[in-house]
DNA sequence: AATGAATGAGTGTTCATTCAT
DNA sequence: CATGAATGAACACTCATTCAT
């Protein structure tokens, strides 16, 4: 007999609504991993009732893939920024900056080796690792070319993905040495 | 309040039981992720009662660590095996063909970057990381020198885990002309 | 990871959903003790689904404390209809007697000296228990005033838990000699 | 091939373990209640190996039931001692001191009003029950005569049930204030 | 369009009990 | 005698998903 009470509909902003959902479910899965990223854990982070999560998102395998993807297209649009300062000086020491700083997001840090582990099971989600670690060679090819970039890129992921597995800065001193070989060569 | 075992008790074996538990966990691991390695998947591949896995590892989390350092522990000794092709021929070529040979297990490869990523969020598995990292580069320090040690591991890091990602072989090519950069620099 | 409700979902109806939760909270309690009333078996009692019981009271503790809570809410209301007994006839007769027909109801009789022990330890039930003692020093005070009020609340605190112990009826002629003293003194 | 470490076995002293078992399982039943009191918290408890507390009492009941009736036995044996003081000062204010000096112990009387609940329900836990309400009223009954035995005993129970489930100190004000009406009538 | 009530499978964990050693 | 390995039932709790409102 109690009128239940009807929390008023949220002002409509469908695109906001899925936008700020995406974000959590990627601080979600940074904090707890993909497994644990939950409807429920997503949406009190997002503070939007549970039904939007659903409404938005199928089903909870498309919510973690629009998170994985958007979190690729956001580190991918940072290293397109890159560009500027390598033009101006494309030197192991640049780049080494570039990859320290790029780790100072340790949360979308770790989403990004998330989504690599995940790809190498769900065929799925290769598109995404694919585009995401292309983005770091196409910025560097056209400095110092196909082999080299190739190798940079490389390096960097190595050094990053311990980094993360450690829980550490990246050892930019290390990485440094590294590019300067590769860049010297 | 009163059941006896159903089945006839297994003869005892703790010191088998409890590895027939930890490899289980290991291919569980490979095949589902971290997250969903249950104790009843466990205990179903290792063919034990679901009460063993809990009675050998009270908690999940002690059954994946156990099963992350014993994956860890294999694979720091199958790098100690590069040491002897190592010696007859330290190139490039050799490095880069040990590599990828080394995928050729590839669920063990997914369980290596399981680990990674586990242990950017619990901190008790960073040693086990760590370790593993540092067997990489005690092989390659006496005969490249520190630096170019910790060079190479980083770039083989970084080349195995975009081939996990991808789910391709290791990318053999790019990853000789990387080694030869950083042998002759 | 993809499974539908299998029995069509009640009607909804909240409010009755989570009194009929608590009312057999209520009743498992009383016939197998708090230890050993389970989600389950509380579920089954109230034939609704295991998930229901979760989906209102989000731990097995808040159940609990919702069903003690409630059955001393329950009481209160009973000791407060005293009043008009009383006021007629405030003698150890009547107090024993109202005394003995409120162990009619054995089960919540249990349910009372179940929230007594539980409230020993959880230090969230003991505002419940203090109400609870409360509600009988509240009638009887303004008959014989506070010192007798209090007198009265332990004696018949102390014939009930007795008798609920030895699941006897209350010794009601014990009962009445000791009121005749406490009322005569 | 290890040869298992087996522990030495303990020296022989079948009585004393009993007694450590029963004495861990009187402190665990205190702290978690007796639907908690389970043959591995209190082996850890009593520090013997898990088998000796099935050994020794072949189910739970048998032990839980041993725990309560030391308990009871141990308070009966207090309450003996009150004999001395009591024939000296048959008064209000020492019974009150006495009531309050057996809350002491806490955990007993926690103990005490599980063993009541139990009782409840357990018709083989009425005989422990009954004795320890016995020895209470045959205390007194030399003393004070049997019909204010019987009312002492029960508003002192009464007393010691509120103080228990409140957590607090006896209210030895109103208990004195009880027994003097309860003495001069 | 949006929400939250509803459902039951599945998870980690604890446990009483049995019995080989 | 004593012990701890072994077993599977049961429990609290979380969850993805559906769908009436």
């Amino acid at each position: 007999m109690t009128r239940p009470p009807r929390r008023p509909p949220r002002p409509r902003d469908p695109e906001g609504r899925r936008e700020a959902i995406v974000d959590a479910a990627i601080e979600v899965i940074a904090e707890h991993g993909i497994g644990s990223a939950s409807h429920r854990l997503i949406a009190e982070r997002a503070d939007v009732p549970l039904g939007s999560t659903t409404y938005y998102f199928p089903t909870r395998g498309d919510l973690v893939a629009a998170a994985l993807e958007r979190s690729a297209e956001q580190a991918a649009r940072e290293v397109e920024r890159w560009a500027e300062a390598l033009a101006r000086d494309p030197s192991a020491a640049t780049l080494s900056g570039l990859a320290s700083s790029y780790l100072d997001d340790r949360p979308r840090a770790v989403v990004e080796y998330e989504l690599y582990v995940a790809a190498a099971r769900a065929a799925g989600l290769r598109g995404v690792a694919q585009r995401w670690i292309g983005a770091f060679e196409r910025q560097l090819e056209p400095i110092v070319g196909t082999v080299r970039a190739r190798a940079i890129a490389m390096v960097i992921d190595g050094a990053m993905v311990q980094a993360v597995a450690l829980d550490r800065e990246l050892d930019a001193e290390a990485l440094e040495a590294a590019l300067q070989l590769l860049l010297a060569g």
